[in-house]
DNA sequence: CAAGTGACTCAGT
DNA sequence: CACTGAGCCACTT
């Protein structure tokens, strides 16, 4: 499968505890390609149909640049804050206090 | 094989 | 402070 990149982000993804949230370029320096965010980006863009809590990834400045894709709009910014993650008066998340770092935990080859 | 696209990020103007 | 251009990687056409 040459999707074993998308199998490091879905991993990644899936273990975002309730509550935080975590940025595409962390994201991409664990799982190894921290010069392309953008690439993280895509994949959750096919990943989008899975069970994913995509809303929980967001740009380096905690905007919900994902929301666009994400289907509604305003759904995506309700489940953060009914996880408790607060916003900032540009309607950011606060990654100050919600940013959660990903571990580079590798993805066991099944 | 080459060019185009993308839910990003940085640096320059 | 806002906008642009370039760089990055993987996938599609």
């Amino acid at each position: 499968m040459k999707k074993d990149f998308f199998d490091k982000v879905y991993s990644i993804v899936k273990r975002i505890p309730k509550g935080k949230v975590t940025t595409y370029g962390h994201i991409a320096e664990a799982c190894g390609i921290k010069s392309s965010a953008r690439t993280v980006g895509w994949a959750l863009n096919s990943a989008k149909n899975s069970n994913l809590p995509c809303h929980r990834v967001v740009n380096r400045v905690g905007a919900l640049t994902g929301k666009i894709h994400f289907g509604d709009i305003h759904l995506m910014e309700d489940l953060l804050k009914s996880e408790g993650i607060e916003f900032n008066e540009k309607g950011n998340v606060i990654l100050e206090k919600h940013l959660w770092i990903p571990k580079k935990s590798k993805v066991s080859k099944i």
